[in-house]
RNA sequence: GGUCCCAUCGUCUAGUGGUUAGGACGCUGGCCUCUCACGCCGGAAACCGGGGUUCAAGUCCCCGUGGGACUACCA
């Protein structure tokens, strides 16, 4: 609103489980829209629930935001340890006549709710409490007055106005039994004291923002500007989760995926730039804005974000790529120390992977000299007629002084027509000899990373297999 | 049920009253080729329906229909 005030966001996940992409995607967009603005983001999280808050989570969360490099200029908060500030608030709204206590059990509230459904009444409460001028007692909760006249507008940054009419908003519970505040009470006065200027957050909050717009109003605080994104929804258009495949953030990253590539994935489902479908964080940055953020939800499309990782694995910074597949290759029990035959390897691998675990799967013929040949594969190129081939080579590599890839070529395309044959005669069984696999780089790539040692004695082990079989 | 939101190829989307409705993923035909990829060239594929407004509607309005969210002493 304030034009040069300083923007100021939050993201305020509730520690309750891993960082899930929908969760993702709404702090990439918090994130992106406070850096564009050169604002400031902040981190709380919502732990109020006891019962289901962990540490675990929090440290979860964390790490997925780390990973995928949402940085956060302030916090992480915790929201629980913000409870007496809560209960101030509640106590001010009650002093001024703005909240009451209530007695009304949980059952007498679900008993009137059943029967108020039955009867197709809306089942808001129905004020019992609200002129008993009650006092504080035991396990009494604390409800909201909203006035039951009048239009809240919800002027949202990327829905538009929305408006609502207060007479469908019922006297909300603002600090529960247990005299802690709820979520709606408890958004509110961090946000305002917290300085949040735009609150960014998933559409599923709507209904519960002219509440809060109520509350803001009640307390004298100042509104923020509101932002609600659309949700993620899975390939059966319902709410994305478990049952549509991976959902938490750090298990794309065990997948074998690259940040960049979930961030540009992630900000593609709802954001679009024209026809522009890779984009560097700057660029995001530049040309991020929540205006062109779409208002309908979309579905999470697994294989486009593979194509990206493949993509991004082909283009990434070559030291990075090779920094992020060596953990992958650790845990195959695969030693990975020699840095320049690793980075060899990775070159020749990138643009045949689509993930890191698949460039580590397609690494291990690499750092492995008694190869399990393909059985099929053998069966066809591990043959006495293309033994000769095989000898040919093992002849005359000795003497190729230009050793490179296209000095491979030509040797082994001159062998070819001097044999007579066509290349991909020779060019098999030696991809069996040296790869054990049908399947591998280009033969003359593998031959410069193996080395000339390590791929003479491949073949000579492919020979005498051919030999004993 | 009530409130609110949404609606262009299968999917993500561009489009802001006049376009052969564009791009991307996926699918598919071909080229390249030592295998697999990469890359390159081509193809099929969409404006939810009905009414308006207008010379003209994917674009604006209304009504349907379909999806979704919320409707807790969870967040």
């Amino acid at each position: 609103m304030t034009e040069n005030k300083e923007v100021r966001t939050r993201f305020a996940p509730s520690p309750t489980g891993f960082l899930h992409i929908g969760g993702a995607r709404t702090a990439l967009f918090n994130w992106l829209f406070t850096r564009h603005n050169c604002g400031k983001f902040i981190l709380r999280i919502e732990d109020t629930d006891q019962m289901r808050s962990t540490d675990e989570s929090t440290q979860a969360i964390l790490d997925a935001m780390t990973w995928l490099g949402l940085n956060w200029d302030e916090g992480p908060f915790f929201q629980a340890k913000r409870v007496d500030i809560h209960r101030a608030m509640v106590e001010k709204l009650v002093a001024e006549g703005k909240a009451y206590y209530c007695t009304c059990t949980p059952d007498e509230l679900e008993e009137k709710r059943k029967r108020a459904l039955a009867e197709n009444r809306k089942p808001k409460y129905d004020g019992t409490c609200r002129d008993r001028g009650l006092l504080r007692s035991p396990n009494s909760v604390v409800r909201f007055r909203c006035p039951d006249t009048g239009v809240t507008v919800v002027d949202d940054l990327v829905k538009g106005k929305i408006s609502f009419n207060n007479e469908e908003l019922d006297d909300l519970i603002i600090e529960r039994g247990d005299d802690y505040p709820t979520y709606n009470f408890a958004v509110v006065v961090d946000d305002a004291l917290m300085g949040i200027t735009h609150v960014i957050r998933g559409d599923d909050h709507v209904n519960n923002t002219p509440r809060q717009i109520l509350l803001y109003n009640a307390l004298g605080y100042e509104i923020p500007v509101f932002g609600h994104v659309p949700m993620i929804l899975g390939s059966d258009k319902t709410r994305l989760s478990k049952r549509h495949g991976a959902t938490s953030v750090m298990a794309y990253k065990d997948m074998g995926y690259l940040p960049e590539a979930l961030v540009n994935y992630l900000v593609r489902l709802g954001w679009a730039y024209g026809d522009q479908e890779i984009f560097s964080t700057d660029e995001l940055i530049n040309l991020f804005s929540l205006e062109a953020v779409g208002k309908s939800a979309a579905v999470f499309n697994p294989d486009k974000l593979l194509w990206l990782n493949q993509h991004y694995i082909k283009e990434y910074d070559h030291a990075k790529l090779v920094d992020n597949i060596r953990p992958f290759l650790i845990d195959r029990g695969i030693d990975a120390s020699d840095a320049v035959f690793l980075s060899n390897v990775v070159n020749d691998l990138k643009s045949r992977s689509k993930t890191l675990v698949e460039m580590a799967d397609g690494a291990g013929f690499y750092f492995e000299d008694e190869l399990d040949y393909d059985k099929d594969g053998a069966e066809k190129f591990l043959k006495p007629e293309f033994a000769g081939h095989l000898k040919n080579v093992v002849e005359k590599l000795p003497d190729l002084t230009n050793y490179t890839k296209q000095g491979i070529e030509e040797f082994l395309k001159t062998m070819a027509e001097e044999s007579n044959t066509k290349l991909k005669f020779i060019a098999q069984p030696l991809r069996i000899a040296l790869t054990g696999k049908t399947v591998s780089p280009g033969i003359d790539e593998v031959m410069v990373t193996l080395g000339k040692e390590k791929v003479m004695k491949r073949i000579e082990r492919a020979m005498q297999y051919i030999g004993s079989h």
